[in-house]
Formats: C-alpha cells, structure tokens, sequence
DNA sequence: TGCTCGATTACCT
DNA sequence: GGTAATCGAGCAA
C-alpha cells in the first residue's frame, strides 16, 4: 500500500488540506480493514487560528499537534464523538486538517456494521426500516465523528504514523485507486469551516465539488454570551442578534 | 472542586 | 428545524 511522504504534511495545513481531497485513509483493525476516500476537510492553523484547539499552548490533549507532522491527532467531542485530524508543519508549529468527510471505498460491510450495527451485509433486509439503503450508505463517513465510527478510530490512535508503513493507519495518494485522478486534479470549492464559534470567516473549509459524500453544512446557532446572567428568564429569540 | 461548553449526531415535530 | 444526549478539557475560585 503506498502511503504519502511525510513531506507532503510538513507544509501549511491551508496548502495540505485541498490537496487531501480524493486520497484515501484506511484503518486496518483487528476487525478488519475499512478505507475512505476523504470529499471534505478543514484546515486548523495553530497559534494564528483561535479555533484551533492548539492556539492557547500544548496539553495534554493536543500533545500530539505539537509533534512532527504526519501523525493523527484524535479526540473526543460531545461526550460521544471523535474526530481526527492529520498533523501538518515541523514540530511545534501545531497545524492540523481535520478530516470531515468521506466515501468508504473498503470494508463498507464492516463500517456499516460499527455505524448501524447491522449484521445482513446486503442491507437489503432493513432497507424498510428508518433510512433508505442508498442514504445510509452516503451517511457512512458523512461528517467527522461519523467517520471515525465507521473507520473504528478512538483515542487509541492519537499519536498513530500515517506515513510509517506496518502499522494501523495509513493515507494513500489520489492515484492509488485510479491512476488517470492524479492527472485530473479535483474541483475543490472552499468556504467557512463548520461548527466553530471563533474565526469563522477564514474559508478554510475544502470539499470535493458535486459530491453527495460531502457533509450537510448547518450554520451554527450564534451563542448569545448573555451580558447579563442575573436574570434566569428564558432568553427570548435571540436568533438574530445586531 | 465545581462549573461551562465543545472542530456533533440522532431523533422528534 | 429544534433539541437532547454525554464526558472530559479547561478555566475560575
């Protein structure tokens, strides 16, 4: 399996991020293999990007962002969630793309059974049921902790070598699955990242063009810092705010 | 030691 | 289109 230097990461998250788009990250568990091809990321610039989780310093959780690049970079969000991101830049620099979205290429039986815990390999048997086949299997990968579901990443894998071969995780370049991709570079839109409350006008958000992979954008709902929390009336509206 | 809130998702109306 | 679920990091006292 050919995997991407650790050159290609030693850059800005910015530059890395578009050119992650249509390379393929795979986790080979003792479950089994299951790989995506990646339609949607976002790049977190560190100590000149205030929504990233590396701009107030290093702890002990984001240990790993201060590293050398190439690396995972996984934590755990909501209380039930995980995302991974791919370290970029030498080590202190703290950059990461955070990985959103992607197109499970292998062992979708295997994420389908971590995502829906399904046993029929076919889907056809609970196709009636809730979602249609043909959206579950879009929904896979489609946002950052449901890719992590399906590839069976957790905090185990923080701190894990993308680019050292042998080991669990790995990304393949764009030609890996197709050699005439690595002529045609992808279309790639960019626009405001998602579900952050903190530099949100930076575009630094890149997704795959007419893919349905993509994950659904919802605009977050402004958080209102209440000026004054004396008062414990419910807060009216506050949908828009001047 | 005790909050608050998050790089989200599933489910309800 | 709105909201509950759920836990740990980070900050204040």
């Amino acid at each position: 399996m050919e995997l991407l230097p650790r050159e290609f990461f030693d850059r800005p998250a910015t530059d890395v991020a578009p050119d992650l788009l249509g390379c393929v990250l795979w986790h080979d568990s003792p479950a089994g293999l299951v790989a995506a091809r990646l339609v949607e990321v976002e790049a977190y610039r560190g100590s000149i990007d205030p929504a990233s989780h590396s701009y107030r310093g290093e702890t002990a959780r984001n240990a790993v962002m201060f590293g050398p690049p190439g690396f995972a970079y996984v934590y755990f969000s909501y209380g039930m969630h995980y995302c991974m991101n791919l370290v970029c830049q030498p080590a202190g620099l703290a950059e990461a793309v955070l990985i959103r979205a992607g197109a499970v290429v292998d062992g979708a039986d295997l994420a389908r059974r971590r995502r829906y815990g399904l046993p029929d390999a076919d889907g056809s048997a609970t196709a009636s049921a809730g979602k249609g086949a043909r959206q579950r299997e879009r929904d896979l990968a489609r946002g950052p902790g449901r890719l992590c579901q399906a590839l069976g990443i957790d905090r185990s894998l923080d701190g894990a070598d993308a680019c050292a071969s042998g080991g669990p995780l790995g990304i393949s370049p764009r030609h890996s699955l197709h050699r005439a991709d690595a002529d045609a570079a992808p279309a790639v839109l960019t626009g405001p990242r998602v579900g952050i409350s903190k530099a949100v006008d930076r575009p630094w958000r890149f997704w795959l063009a007419d893919d349905g992979h993509v994950s659904a954008y919802k605009s977050l709902k402004p958080r209102v810092p209440a000026p004054k929390p004396v008062s414990d009336r419910p807060a009216e509206g506050g949908t828009m705010s001047g």
